[in-house]
Order: structure tokens, then sequence, then C-alpha cells
DNA sequence: GGCAGTGATTGAAAGGTTTCACTCACGGGG
DNA sequence: CCCCGTGAGTGAAACCTTTCAATCACTGCC
């Protein structure tokens, strides 16, 4: 039994050392690594022992940078304290395993300087494909990476114009299922809830608000938009407070929230406050975040198909990353509601 | 301007390339990239300008396989989902980003299958670091990959023996201040809630609590102990409905929760059963996540230093690393008690 | 008994970067 | 005027693996 530490310092094991050890040559150490069928039995076993014993370890940069092939998928995530994106980076897990894939995660926090720099090592390390939930999906340097060479699929946002694959969910139909269910329950005054206004997903949501608004031919100025800075518990509170301070004969009996965040912070906001909760105010949140369900008076709220959006993600950039045919594609999933206590009445 | 994208299946610029399109050697390219002070000037603007019109993007494999140094520490996160996890990583960035390093996260989702298969591919990529909060923190594999040369830092674990660096939190100290901050509040009838028992953290968490109870000299029988299968809300829901179906003179008056999602759920189930909180039932949680501030009924919780916890493991794995005279450390953070609603009384 | 076919193994080249010892040109001091 | 020091740039070797054409030793068949 030969010795199994490497010291500190000492360089570890090569292919070379291996062969050596074994006394085969080179070659047929990379075919044990890479085809064990054209290995015959004994020599194989006679390889095998020789790397446990020199505790050898495949040179991952060196297999690469002659195989040339990466096999590494990566995410960049615009928030990975939302729980939201970690169902969504669990999607695209399960699509990268399938396909012997491993997936990394880097995460930006919502800074730009960041992401950039999470985008350069990933393309330096040339990974199949690059999955991300850009701070702006218009910024331009999305397209530097994609030009370079690696495929970019676009999460959970959309670009305009078609260079990119994306995948995204569709808002506006979001938004509108959430003022339709609280229609069905006979709502006719409802706050929307969220900001800032020009967030894409915040836009969208309000969007198809008013449209199922309009379509049910309410009064236009009975659909409230309680805007807020942020997409927080915080607001939520903040939000609640300035609801209750209305007059009662102009405050909402619903409100659709356009996160969950800011649903929990409403719903914290109304039960510290004696505002029963669905009867005095009825709440509908968004994404389905796995503390909706476990709120004081459970939520009711938009889900998005988390997982299926990761796991298509994922598939596209396979897609593009080994397929010559590829062609981008933007899909766009549909979401659906949940109901729950906060608005059974 | 020279095109500077990529089409499909063309090889990307090397420096090869630069060198012949700037009209230098290959030595000076990489003088510009690795020590730009040691070339003039107009040289080194020709070269940068070379290298953006081909659109070169670096080979890290080839950096790495050259320089035998790589530019990454990596973790691999017991569960992403649990917000807890989030926040130590971002320690971890703080401290990589102030090394000039760059964090790579991994999710095995509590497969020791798939943690093996992340620390192998780390292994191989040979970060300069991998942190790992481990599904078997005893794992012989742990020490596989330690004794071939890649410095492992355990994280929010502790293993016996010290022959790796670890970084954890006195988990007996946190059950000790829960209950002394109860017995302050006037309970002597306590529930202790939470599961499996043989979870290191959730044994330690009991053997702090014991230890409290002892010491204040109350009867042993009367910290109860209701045991769950998990550590999810569906367990505190479950728990809950136990507790309240206590006789009432048995029935304890506070419950001190091994996790902040069990005491969310156990909190859910009071609040939909008409049971007040903190008046009929006092809730401490544990770790302090940010919805805890955020339920109903803002949660009193043992926190931990999560941020600080993972700047430490980073800064231990880099030392490691990098100092020929690093000594193995294991580092205990000691938890803080956050007051709020839950046992305001 | 020779030959084709087969399966196992070999050896050298290639992949992109960094490193380092070296050359070259130039200016200043003796 | 010569020599030396200095700053700028060069070229080849080395890092470790994979790949592929080529070699080798057999087996079974005619």
């Amino acid at each position: 039994m030969a010795l199994n530490h490497a010291p500190r310092g000492s360089r570890s094991a090569s292919v070379k050392d291996v062969a050596a050890a074994a006394g085969v040559s080179l070659g047929t150490v990379s075919n044990v690594l890479n085809r064990p069928d054209r290995v015959s039995t004994p020599t194989r076993e006679r390889v095998e022992r020789a790397m446990a014993d020199l505790g050898f370890v495949r040179n991952e940069s060196a297999r690469q940078l002659r195989a040339g092939t990466s096999r590494t998928l990566a995410y960049v995530v615009l928030d990975a304290g939302n729980p939201f994106f970690t169902d969504v980076a669990d999607g695209m897990d399960s699509a990268a395993e399938q396909a012997g894939l491993s997936l990394v995660l880097c995460n930006s926090g919502q800074r730009a300087d960041r992401e950039a720099a999470h985008l350069a090592l990933f393309q330096q390390q040339r990974v199949q494909g690059l999955l991300v939930t850009p701070v702006d999906p218009e910024s331009p340097s999305l397209d530097a990476v994609r030009d370079r060479g690696t495929p970019v699929v676009i999460v959970d946002r959309t670009r305009t114009g078609s260079a990119f694959c994306s995948v995204a969910v569709d808002d506006v139909l979001g938004g509108r299922i959430a003022i339709e269910h609280l229609l069905d329950r006979g709502h006719t005054r409802i706050a929307f809830v969220g900001g800032p206004p020009d967030l894409g997903q915040v836009r969208d949501r309000l969007v198809g608000s008013r449209a199922a608004w309009a379509d049910a031919g309410l009064p236009e100025g009975d659909l409230t938009e309680t805007l807020t800075p942020t997409l927080d518990v915080e607001a939520g509170r903040e939000a609640g407070a300035r609801i209750a301070g209305l007059p009662k004969s102009r405050r909402p009996t619903a409100a659709f929230c356009a996160n969950d965040m800011t649903a929990l912070g409403l719903l914290q906001h109304a039960i510290g406050n004696g505002v029963r909760v669905p009867e005095d105010l009825a709440i509908v949140g968004y994404d389905d975040i796995q503390f909706a369900g476990a709120a004081a008076v459970p939520l009711t709220s938009v889900r998005q198909p988390r997982t299926e959006l990761g796991r298509a993600a994922a598939e596209l950039a396979i897609d593009e990353a080994t397929n010559p045919a590829h062609e981008h594609q933007q899909v766009i999933f549909t979401p659906e509601l949940v109901a729950r206590e906060s608005t059974r009445h």
C-alpha cells in the first residue's frame, strides 16, 4: 500500500505517474479514464489501483484544454436570497444532471459590476452555457458574451428582439388572473400594491390587472395603485398603513401585491392592527414562495412554474451549445393561481 | 474596425492570434495580460486594441494549467433553499472578492451522492479552497479530498478531531439563551420543539436548554420535548396541534423551536386556532431568518452570525491555501437572542 | 501454415497560456 | 570612446491531458 496522502507542496500525481506506476503507457491511462471498455480487465484494474495508491485526481483544466469541451453550466443569479431563484436553480440542476453536466451558481446580488465579473469568469472558463437573470436584460454586455461564442439564455426576463433564448412567465396574464380571482370573490374596490412601476415585472402585472378590470366593466378609479419603492416586507407594511388610513368609503376590500414579500408585509400590518384577513381585507400575492403557504393566514398567490422555468432554460442552453441547427426561442410559461385562506370568504 | 463576432464553430482567438495581429511576440501579449507595467504604453495599447478587435477571451483552462493556480473558491451548500445558507454564502463572497477570488456555489440538496459529485468536480478543477456544509461531517470522503491536497473547511458543522478547519456556532449556548429568555419572561412550563433528535444541531440546542433548565432549579418534567421528524413548517403545525391537545394544567406556556421554519408552523397553527401569541403561547425560534421578523407576530429568535460565519470560513480556506504555516482552527461563534413580539408579554 | 481480422496498447502531437533566461538597443558615466 | 545598466521585447519550454494513427500479438479460418 503506497502512500495516498499528498503532502502540502508536493505536485499531485499526473497520468504520467500513474502510467509509470502501473507499467503502461500514458495513452492507456487516458483510455481507462475515458473509454474503459477499450482496455482489458487486468490492465484496467492495475491502472485503477495505481490511481488509488497515488491519489490521482484528473486535472480538469488540462482535460478541458485538450478536449475543448467543458462539463459545466453556469447560472448567474440575480438574488440568491430570494427563494424563487433557488427553485429555478433546482430545475436547472436536474436538467444539467440529466445531460451529465454540473451546474454552478454565482450571485450577482443585483449589482451590475458583480454580474459582469461573473460573466467574464465563466466565459473564460468556457462553460457550455451561461444562464443569467440579468440586472438589466438590455445590457450590451450580454451581447458581448454571446458574440464571443458562449450560449447565453436569459432567465425570468425578456429582451426585445430575438437574439437570445429566453425563458419567462407571462406576467400580464398573471396580473389578470389575480384580479379575476378577486372579482370572482365579489370585490369591487381593489388596490394594486407594488413598485417601482418601471420594473418590468411590476409593469406587466399592473397591465394585466387593468385589462381584467376593464373587461369587467368596472369604474376605472376603483382599481387603485399603492406604489412602493421596492418589493420587500417593509414596503408591504408601509402600504398597509396607507391603505388603513383611507376613509372607509374609499378603502379597498382586497389587495393584489406584486410579490409575496410585499403581501407578507401587508398581512403582518393587518394582523397587527386588528384588520381581519380575508374578511376586512383579502390579499393576493405573487410568486407563491414557500412562506406564502406558511403565513399566519395562508396567502393566495400567483404561482410561476419555477422548476420548469429553470429546466427549460438549461435545456435551451444545452441545445444551443450542442445542436448546430439550434434556433433561439423565447419560451413563455403560464402562471397559475393558488387559492388559500387569504381570499377565502 | 475588424469583426468581433465569433461565428459558431470558429475557433476563438488565442494569444497567438492577438500577437500576430498586433505584430508582437506571444510573450508580450501575456505580459499585457499579467504585468502591464512591463510593457511600453504604445505597444500595450496596440495589443489591447487587437484583443478587442478579435474578441479575445483568455482561456482560463490554459492559464490555470500553466500557472498552476486557480482563482476560485467553491462552496457546496447543503440546502440552497434555506435562506440561512444564502447569508453564509454572502459572507464568503465578500471575503473572496477581497482576496481577488470568485466564489462559485453548488447545491447538494442534502443528497450525499450529489455532494460527492460536486466535491469531485471542484477537486478536479483545482479550486483554491473547498467550503462545505456536509450531509455527514464525519464522512471519510472529506478526508479523501483534503488528503489529495485541496483545503477543505467545514461550515456550520463540527467534526471530531482537528484534521479540518471548521466554523460553527455554539448551539449549546444558543439553546441555553433561548430558555433563559423564556425563564426571564416568567415561564415555568416550556416545550422544546424539534427533531430528529440525532441531528447534531437539534441535540446541542436541547442540551443547552436542559442545562439552563437545571441551573434554574425547575422540576425536570416541566421542560417537555415535542419531537418532530423534520425541521419544516409542516412539523411545526403538527407540533402545534399536539401541544394544543394537552390538558390545560400540563400545557406549556411557551415553546422553543429548534429552527424558525418550525416556529413559523407553530405560529400558524396558533393563529389559525385562536391561540394568542404571546399571551397564551410564547414562541422562540432559531436562526432568525428574514421571515422571522416578517411573521404575523414577529418571532423572537436566536440569531447566528451568518455573514461572519461565511466570511471566517472563506478566510480560513484562503489561509490554508496560501499560508505555508497554516494551522487548522475550529472557530466557534456566539449566537445572540433577538427579542420580538412573540415573547413580549 | 499463412492470412485476414480483431482487440489491446503505444507514442507523439496538439491544445493555449505562462514563465524565464535571453537578446537588443539605447543612454549615461567614466 | 567604451562599457555597463536598464527597460522592452522575444522564443522556447513546460503544464497535463486527449486523440489518433500506427503497431503488436493473437485467434480462427481456409
